[in-house]
Formats: C-alpha cells, structure tokens, sequence
DNA sequence: AGCACGCCGACT
DNA sequence: GTCGGCGTGCTC
C-alpha cells in the first residue's frame, strides 16, 4: 500500500492536498512539520502536514513531495485543532489560518532562478529585442531572479521573454527554495592555536613590534580574555582596543587571530535582576482571593477594575502562580498597549522568563521566540504580546490575561481570518484546560453581559491605588460658549483657564482628538467645491506638515492647492479640525510651553512611539495633543488635565456601537488624569452635553450605561443579544456589485427572513476605486450558529457558480465588531 | 492567491 | 498582421 500525506497549503483554498510520500517518509512525517512540495505548473510551496495516511485518492494522481524542512514538528497537536476552530468559526480555510499563524520566515517559498543555457554562443540575429537584453546580462552575472529580469526590461510581464529563451535553449530555469531564517551569528575572535605556547606568544610579540596598533589589539584581546574568561566579540576587542576593525582583520588575514562565529538569539533580556513583586493592597488583595476561587467554578472571569486600580500587579501574583505549577502565560495587549512601560515592568517581576511577540518584530525575532516556546524554553514561560501572539506553539497553558479586553484591536479585520484574539483565547484556554482572566476599566458590553448571565465569573476593583480620587470631569456646552463669543479657535474659556492654571503649577496636559491631520475638509467659499480621492469616495484631509492633502483610506496624497482647483477661488475655508489644527492653536495659546502631538504621522517608525512617551515622562513636553493612542494604558504621573476637544464626533459616528465605544474611549482618556496624590481633572467639550451617554461619563456610571446600551442592543437585535456576520461584496464595477448583492441578500432571504439586513453601501462606498455593499446576517440566540454558517456557505458556493458574480469579491465576517 | 490558457484592441 | 490586455479555470 503506498502512503499519503495531506498537507495544508497557506492560500485560501477550501481543501488540503494529497502527496505521495515512501513508506520511510510516512514513518517520520508527523502532523506538524513542512515540507515543501510542488504546486501549480512549477511553483514550490511550503505545506504543513496535517495528516499521515494510506487512502488513495481516486479522481487525480497525487504527486511527490519535494522535501521535508522540519525533523520535528513546528506546531502541535492542539494548536492544528486550534486552527480548525478558526477556521470553521472565522468561515476561512485553513491556508488562510497558516498564513496567519505561522511567522512569515517559516514558509518557504520558491524563486524561479535563470541561468545561462546549454549552448554556449548563440547567434544574437535569433533573439528578439528583450530577449538578447536578458542574455547579455547573463553574461556578466551568473544568475538572474525574475525580478532583476523586470527590472533589466522595465516592464512586469516577463515570462514570455523567459519563454522565448528557453526554447532557443540559450538559459535554464530553476526553482530554488531558499529559508528565510538565517539564525543570527556573532563574530568572535581568538588566538590562532599556534601561538598560544608562553613562546610562540613572545615571538609573535617580538614581530609586532613595529606595528605598535596590531600588537595593542592582540595584549587587549588577552587581558579580555583574562577578566571575562569568555569568548571575546569582535565589536568587544574593537571599542575596547580603541583600534579599527580593519586592524582586526589584518590580523585575521596574518593568521595571528582566528575568527569564528556563535549563534545568538535575537530576543535578549539585558535586564538586572528581578524585584520581588510588591505587596498588593487590601483591595488588590481581596480582589486576588476573589478571581482565584472565581477561577474554580469558571474557567473565565471578567475583572473590572477602575484606571490605575493596580490591575497589573494583581495579574503578576497569578501570574506568579501559574508559573510555580510549570504552566505557561499568555499575557495578551492591544498592538498599541504594548509599550516598553510595561515591558519593564513584568521583565523586572520575572526576568527573563517573559518573551514578547509583536508585529514591529522582525522576522528573524519571531522565529526566536516561537521556537522558544516549543520547546518550552525557561525565556518563554510568559508571552507578552498582541493578538497573533494566541497563534504560538504553548504546549502546557496554565493562564492567558486579556488586558483591556474591550479593546477593537483585538478583532482582525483585514485578511482572513478574521479572529477576534479575546474570544480565540478563551477557546485556547479551553483547549489546555488553562484559566482566562478579562481585564478592563471599561468592559466590553458582551463579556460584561456573559458576567451577568454567569458564564464568566466576575470580580471588580473599584479603588484607586493609594486611594487617589476618580478624576473630576466636567463637560463644557460649547454651542453656548460660542453664542456668548466665549471661544478662541476650538478652545472654550473653561478649558484655557484649566490649563493655565495647570501649567502655572508644573502639571501636564493631555489634549484627545479623535482625527488626525489639520482638517478632514477643504472647501472653496465661493463655489463649494471640496477636493475628493481619485480612488475613494471621500475628501481629502489637509495635513499642514507637508502641505498635503490626503486620503486616510488609500494613501492618496496630492499637494495643496493655492486655489479652488474648480472656480479658481483665493478663498479657502476648512472644515472640521485634526490634532495638527488643535497642536497649532495650542502653540498660539501657550508660546512659552512645549507641545508636542501623538497620532499615525508622529509616530511611524520602531521608535517613534517611544520617543514621544520618554519625553513626556522625563517631562520634556507640557501639552501632548494626541489620537485614540494616548488611551492606552499609559501611565503619567505628572498630567493632571486632560482636554477632550470634541466628544461629539464619536457618538455621532454610524455603528451600533458608537455609544459604547465613546464611553470607554472618554473614560480612558480620563484616566490619563490625576494618577498620583493629587485629583485630576478632565474636560469634555460638546455641543451636546445632556446626551446621556456624556451623562454616564462624567458620574463614571459604568451600569447605567451598560443597562441602557444592553435596552437598545435588544430592542434592535444588535449583539450581545444576536450573533451577527457581516458579508461585504467588492468591484470596481458599481452596477455588478449591486446587483450581485441584491441577488445576495435575496437568497439570504428566503432562509433567514427579516434577520438579514441589507444590502447597504457603507459610509465610504468606494476604497481604492472599489465599490462596496454589506449585508448583516443577524442571528438569534436560539438559531444554531453552525447551521447558519452552513447556510450562508451554501449560498455562497451558488452565489460564485453564477458567471457574472464571480469576479465578485465576498467576504464573511463573524463577530464583526 | 498565482499562473496558464485563450480571445479581442493599438501598434509595426 | 502581432503584442499584450485581462477574463476564466485549475492547482493534489
């Protein structure tokens, strides 16, 4: 009997494929490990394999492997069931679910190599144009990459000139595989062997005398070598030497010195040593106690715990515990919460045993701590990281944190799988018999509601460490201040007094806007015209850093125009207001105190973010004005007014959400306020101030907002109370995607009846010149998720057998909030 | 997702 | 007349 393996391909195809394998190679795959095999006419792929079996397929010939890439498995058994939950909840294959999971460098893939053919001279008169172009080069290079090959031609159709080449026999193709990870090696030097006796060691010191620098750099390498009694670095012998790396290498090429290389990791803790976790609290304490015996009847629970109520160091106790049973944590944070703050913080509880993983590491880095947890390393006891980071190959779980576990940012929107990482993580845990621990100052509504329903355990701190006060927060009418000529700019008189008095006492600002860029809305005063994206259906933000007109959905950008690009018009007004437009007005309020702004353009780049928050700790900065960025987590001492601009822009923003959403956006911006002795305070100005949802902000009243919120969740079947899936249809054709989503919903339709809604254009009807449509699927309780979705699959697979539609992009997305 | 095969407009 | 555009179909 032959045997088989079927392997799970990272493209978004339906099935796993089918490769032959010997009966030598059936004994050693195991589920797990890679092997790149073949796919398509010529492309080589890295499969992972999913099973081992003796099941001949009857409608096609399986083909061979090309080669296995692991000895042992790289993800494990409970992780490929992981993976099928993903999947089959998240309605994605299992390619799309690899692609995800797996760190990019672990998936090989081939590179379509050319060189020089057979025929060692060609007549040029046979070749054509680009094909004698292509030849040429490949007399002075040894090897071309299609790459280079589009380069060389400049155009990006390039196989039919590769074509045309081979059959004239004048170049060969290859498929070359190459791994992407390259462990990471460390120069070293030592004394060549043959002067290491006492008189070699002189004569050589004899010979160097005329070459005083080399003979420094040779007594430095040996009194390292003395003190540390370690592998001496070629950068250690370099700055210590005083000497340059070419006076190294002199010597290396003399034969004096010997180089060598040891593999190190990337991910190194160069920390002291660690401090005894501080003693919690009586609140903390309590609250401790009550998660633990919370965690005996439930295996999630829910802590709600006011801002700066010291959630951190009651996760560092249990923490503490899990890890004296040799189970392993999970520490879960928004992208964005992720801060070096942090980090330090838990590195310097548990020293080496935390590895953090997120999306500004490097390939390389990934890797590093993947295989670190595999192997179930002493540095990866505790995992630090964002959402991708429940994709790692735990193998014995005992705890997983969700920190603000309200946060959006947890849910993937763009490629699929589109997973939200709180909700996978309570499956994880399940899945290892392991604990979930929810933490926020503002819960979430669902995970709140499943508290309530007693399907998580719940435990609340509601005191503030050290008892410092709640912030005192006072919401400013702006429609009146602005009746009563009581406005500079976008500043009230209330909030100009708070913050001269603030920074006549030494105390820091915080100033929120939720929008970045000078304005979203530039308009001509004479005709109106305002300038649109080419690509989108939106106008232009105008950014005055660079003078700039952009799009925040494509990345369009154009120069601002001196004139009405429509009518000519001098006369330009703008509409609306960015943290560009509030940091500038602010530098006119204030000329003598430094601002400085925190939002996407201030903080590209691995430590753009970092620069901003060191200098507002070290209090370099006076007034930080700033996105939802400054929320998170962050903790300042010294600020002691926040500012919120404009509370009305989030509540009036088109999602069944909005409301909810401002509430723990306000809240946590508040919380920036005040953290230490003295009380801080916080202003919100609105045109709206009697909305409630303002109302429940300033009081902090977490439960009414949460019964009046759950009143309108019910009374329009939105979630917690209804599951929903959202299907968006995608062309750049307007008249296709309309009719293919009416079609769509109809058919939705006659299974579902009024639960489907739709369908709809967005707000913004067209991204990158594509146009959308939505339609909500809205499921009771009571219907069974599986079923739906099997619905909505099958009427999916009719959907892309119509030949019109099928150009159609559909994407399903589950939990889509 | 790639990539090949196959059928219609703007160039030599 | 060809070159090359992208619609359609398949990948073990």
């Amino acid at each position: 009997m032959i045997d088989f393996i079927d392997v799970i391909i990272p493209i978004p195809l339906k099935k796993l494929f089918t490769y032959t394998v010997t009966p030598a190679e059936a004994e050693f795959l195991k589920p797990g490990m890679r092997v790149a095999v073949p796919f398509g006419k010529s492309k080589i792929y890295t499969g992972l394999v999913f099973s081992v079996h003796k099941n001949e397929p009857a409608a096609y010939e399986a083909k061979d492997i090309q080669q296995i890439l692991d000895d042992k498995p790289i993800v494990n058994a409970q992780q490929l069931k992981f993976w099928q939950w993903i999947a089959s909840y998240y309605m994605c294959t299992l390619g799309d679910v690899m692609r995800a999971a797996l760190p990019n460098a672990f998936i090989l893939e081939s590179e379509t190599v050319v060189t020089k053919g057979k025929v060692a001279i060609i007549d040029d008169s046979v070749l054509k144009d680009d094909e004698f172009l292509v030849y040429e080069a490949l007399q002075h290079q040894s090897s071309l990459k299609i790459q280079d090959i589009s380069n060389i031609l400049g155009k990006k159709n390039v196989l039919h000139v590769i074509k045309g080449l081979i059959e004239k026999e004048a170049v060969l193709v290859e498929e070359e595989v190459y791994e992407k990870y390259k462990p990471k090696l460390v120069r070293y030097v030592k004394l060549h062997v043959s002067y290491t006796s006492e008189k070699a060691f002189h004569e050589l010191m004899e010979e160097l005398s005329r070459a005083p620098k080399q003979r420094d750099v040779v007594l430095t390498l040996f009194s390292i070598s003395a003190k540390t009694k370690k592998p001496v670095k070629v950068t250690d012998l370099v700055t210590e030497s005083g000497a340059s790396s070419a006076i190294v290498k002199a010597l290396i090429d003399k034969g004096v010195l010997e180089e060598y290389h040891i593999q190190t990791d990337r991910v190194e803790y160069s920390g002291a040593d660690t401090e005894a976790a501080k003693h919690l609290n009586e609140h903390q304490e309590t609250a401790l106690a009550e998660i633990k015996s919370s965690f005996e009847s439930h295996a999630v629970t829910l802590l709600h715990g006011v801002t700066s109520s010291g959630k951190t160091e009651v996760y560092v106790k249990l923490i503490e515990a899990v890890l004296q049973q040799g189970r392993q944590v999970l520490y879960l944070l928004p992208e964005i919460a992720l801060t070096t703050q942090l980090i330090t913080r838990l590195q310097n509880y548990f020293g080496e045993q935390v590895a953090v993983f997120h999306s500004k590491y490097s390939a390389h880095e990934r890797v590093e701590v993947w295989n670190q947890v595999l192997t179930n390393s002493v540095k990866a006891q505790i995992v630090l990281g964002a959402r991708s980071s429940i994709f790692l190959p735990f193998n014995h779980l005992g705890l997983i944190v969700v920190d603000e576990e309200h946060e959006q940012s947890f849910k993937q929107f763009d490629p699929a799988p589109r997973y939200h990482a709180r909700d996978a993580a309570v499956v994880l845990a399940h899945l290892h018999q392991a604990k979930t621990l929810l933490g926020s100052a503002t819960p979430s509504l669902e995970s709140y509601y499943n508290a309530r329903q007693n399907k998580y355990g719940f435990v609340e701190l509601l005191y503030r460490y050290n008892n410092v006060l709640m912030p005192d927060i006072e919401l400013v009418d702006i429609k009146d201040k602005q009746k009563k000529k009581r406005m500079k700019g976008h500043f009230s008189d209330r909030l100009i007094e708070e913050m001269t008095e603030t920074l006549a006492e030494g105390h820091q600002i915080i100033l929120f806007q939720n929008r970045r860029g000078f304005s979203p809305i530039v308009e001509c005063k004479t005709c109106g015209h305002a300038p649109e994206c080419p690509n989108c259906d939106v106008s232009l933000t105008y950014h005055q850093y660079r003078n700039q007109l952009r799009c925040h959905y494509c990345g369009y950008h154009a120069a601002m125009m001196q004139d009405c690009l429509a009518c000519g018009g001098q006369d330009l007004d703008s509409k609306g207001f960015g943290t560009e437009q509030i940091e500038e007005e602010v530098k006119v309020l204030f000329p003598d105190y430094k601002v400085a702004r925190m939002d996407l353009d201030t903080t590209r780049g691995k430590y753009g973010y970092e620069k901003i928050i060191t200098a507002l700790e070290q209090q370099e900065i006076d007034i930080l004005v700033g996105t939802q960025m400054l929320t998170k987590g962050l903790d300042f001492r010294n600020v002691k007014l926040v500012g919120i601009m404009n509370a009305d822009n989030m509540l009036n923003f088109p999602d069944f959400r909005a409301h909810e959403r401002s509430f723990q956006l306000m809240l946590q911006v508040a919380g920036r306020a005040g953290r230490t002795a003295e009380r801080g305070k916080v202003l919100i100005q609105t045109y709206n101030p009697h909305h409630n949802i303002l109302q429940q902000v300033s009081t902090n009243n977490y439960i009414d907002m949460f019964k009046e919120q759950m009143n309108d969740r019910y009374n329009f079947k939105y979630p917690p109370i209804y599951k929903q899936i959202k299907i968006t249809l995608k062309h750049k054709d307007f008249n296709r995607v309309e009719t293919a989503s009416i079609w769509f919903a109809k058919s939705l339709r006659q299974v579902f009846g009024d639960n489907i809604l739709g369908p709809e254009a967005p707000p913004v009807a067209r991204i990158r010149n594509q146009f959308h449509k939505n339609i909500l699927v809205k499921i009771p309780k009571k219907q069974s998720l599986a079923k739906t979705k099997e619905a909505i699959i099958k009427i999916n697979n009719s959907f892309e057998s119509v030949k019109d539609f099928r150009s159609v992009r559909v994407i399903l997305n589950v939990d889509n909030f």
